[in-house]
RNA sequence: GGCCCGUUCGUCUAGGGGUUAGGACGCGUCCCUUUCACGGACGAAACACGGGUUCGAUUCCCGUACGGGCUACCA
């Protein structure tokens, strides 16, 4: 019988959580839903130096904005394999129990070396010219661990609380190969797998020891992970090996890249001239925060879909798909093996297709506070109708008033380039005339605007409509004119025309 | 440098031994429109290269090139 799906995301609380990280949750969520398993949070804090104030919060809050809510860990309530941060599971002494496992039966020993002997051996190694210098099968024979010492030394030294580390004894030419449920059969020769640290000096276990074995204790069914942990894939394999648990071992599944746009690499924030935090993202060790998608006004379904079909598509052309859908959808063999370059143009084209599916009303709720912060006043009436005229201008909400401030502030620029090509001699008293006509408009609407300027056309004479849009708005484009106009209002249209004129 | 992974329009991708190589973003043209859009139609645009295997390869295999990842007591 298959086991029961049980996946996780288990970010490092480093920093603020990007979008190759909810990515990766989110892919975890969906195969997770998709086989109504179990979807955990888990951190990996054992790097005490690298902690970061407030970044664990920012990882569930981001989680939380997305809709991909884990059914158990930090954060989202405890499960029955608590504690879910690795710092509290070190206390509980957990991995010892593992290290101590792997030492008794040969497959791991201590180092004593300290930092400056390690860059010493690398030195020197690179100096003989070896081409990829690392603590190996080789080299572990020249220096100071458990296997070369003397056994009453290594005892000595253990007493002595010295310092050292738990290494994995890795088999000097050996075949590692594994099955990644994405790419296949990966083979990797053990020469090019270093003997990984597995216990640090400070009592904390890697990230190579600890993920193992939490994911063997937390029953996990499937590890899907980011393709930078593609090359250690061989060394977890040996641990699990070791520890007799390859049986149990969590199918792998490493997920393609999402990289930079132009350029090459992976996404950097620094660089990036488009969102790469969900939510907006302030480090304590820095001075600007980073803008997020929320902020920058994606809604946090196109922002999930967008991210979604990086890497992985249902195999229709459907590109529009809520979370649930999604879910019902997913699966690892659809997910290509390739790096996806994010671009930023299509993100901005998604969250226009998800404005497009909100009703007016929503969407006038959603630029109220716009109008309300300019300490502008209108009746909802009115903010439904202007909503309704301008949305298909928009991709997104922060949009409406740039695109259509001018139905609430009278213009104080005409487009230039506009009044350039069109204004000439007769338009002041042609538009003046106009201005007349509006004057004895008493049914103030779209329809009698467009009749009534039809009209004018053959009694004053030919009317430029962009011209009396540009009057009145002060810009070239927009919505419907008569609709516009209609929203205006009758007094306001006519009081802009006549200043317009003056101007001129 | 070494190792690993990858390579279909500019980008995201579908496809897969015989196809006019499909869709989407973006771009262009036209239609609609007395303005501006939306919308619609159309168009330009890709199988990295070289060898095999095969009647036939973009699809399978091998090289090369290119891209990416990794190369810590970081994850």
């Amino acid at each position: 019988m298959e086991k029961k799906v049980r996946v996780r995301f288990a970010p490092s609380p480093t920093g603020g959580l990007h979008m190759g990280g909810v990515r990766t949750a989110l892919f975890n969520y969906l195969f997770a839903k998709k086989h109504n398993g179990d979807f955990i949070l888990r951190i990996e804090d054992t790097d005490q130096t690298r902690f970061v104030e407030g970044a664990e919060d920012y990882i569930i809050n981001a989680l939380k904005w997305c809709g991909i809510e884990p059914n158990e860990g930090v954060g989202f309530g405890d499960g029955p394999h608590k504690p879910y941060r690795q710092s509290e599971r070190k206390e509980l002494g957990i991995y010892k129990k593992y290290t101590d496992r792997l030492i008794e039966s040969g497959h791991a020993y201590y180092a004593f070396d300290t930092s400056e002997e390690l860059d010493e051996m690398r030195k020197r190694l690179e100096a003989a010219k070896v081409t990829a210098p690392q603590y190996n099968a080789i080299t572990r024979q020249n220096m100071r661990n458990s296997l070369t010492l003397p056994e009453d030394e290594v005892k000595k030294l253990l007493e002595s609380n010295a310092p050292y580390v738990v290494r994995l004894k890795v088999p000097r030419n050996e075949d590692i190969r594994f099955n990644d449920i994405i790419r296949g059969w990966v083979t990797v020769n053990s020469s090019q797998v270093d003997d990984k640290v597995l216990l640090k000096s400070d009592g904390m276990p890697t990230y190579h020891l600890a993920h193992i074995v939490d994911d063997i204790e937390m029953q996990i069914s499937h590890a899907v992970r980011g393709e930078e942990w593609l090359p250690s894939a061989p060394a977890h394999i040996l641990i699990y090996r070791y520890l007799g648990l390859e049986n149990e071992m969590p199918k792998l599944a490493h997920l393609p890249l999402i990289l930079n746009p132009d350029g090459n690499g992976k996404i950097s924030k620094r660089e990036a001239r488009f969102p790469v935090f969900p939510l907006s993202w302030k480090d304590p060790r820095e001075a600007e925060p980073f803008v997020g998608y929320k902020e920058s006004g994606y809604y946090s379904a196109a922002f999930i879909n967008i991210l979604a079909l990086l890497g992985w598509n249902p195999g229709d052309n459907k590109e529009i798909m809520s979370l649930e859908e999604m879910c019902s959808l997913f699966e690892f063999e659809r997910v290509s093996k390739s790096g996806a370059k994010f671009d930023p143009e299509k993100a901005k084209w998604f969250n226009q297709q998800y404005l497009r599916h909100k009703t007016d009303e929503e969407l006038a709720n959603e630029f109220k506070p716009t109008l309300i912060a300019k300490g502008i006043t209108k009746d909802d009436n009115f903010i439904l109708n202007f909503c309704k005229l301008v949305k298909e201008k928009v991709q997104f909400t922060h949009e409406f008033w740039e695109q259509g401030k001018y139905v609430f502030e009278a213009p104080i620029t005409y487009d230039e380039k506009v009044i350039a090509k069109k204004w000439n001699d007769s338009s002041k008293d042609l538009f003046a005339k106009l201005a007349d006509v509006f004057k004895g408009i008493n049914d103030w609407n779209s329809t009698t605007l467009h009749d009534e300027f039809a009209k004018a056309q053959t009694s004053i004479g030919k009317l430029d409509m962009q011209l009396l849009r540009v009057l009145v708005t002060g810009v070239g484009g927009g919505p419907q004119l008569f609709d516009m106009l209609a929203l205006i209002g009758k007094e306001n249209t006519i009081s802009r025309l006549e200043s317009a004129l003056a101007k001129l």
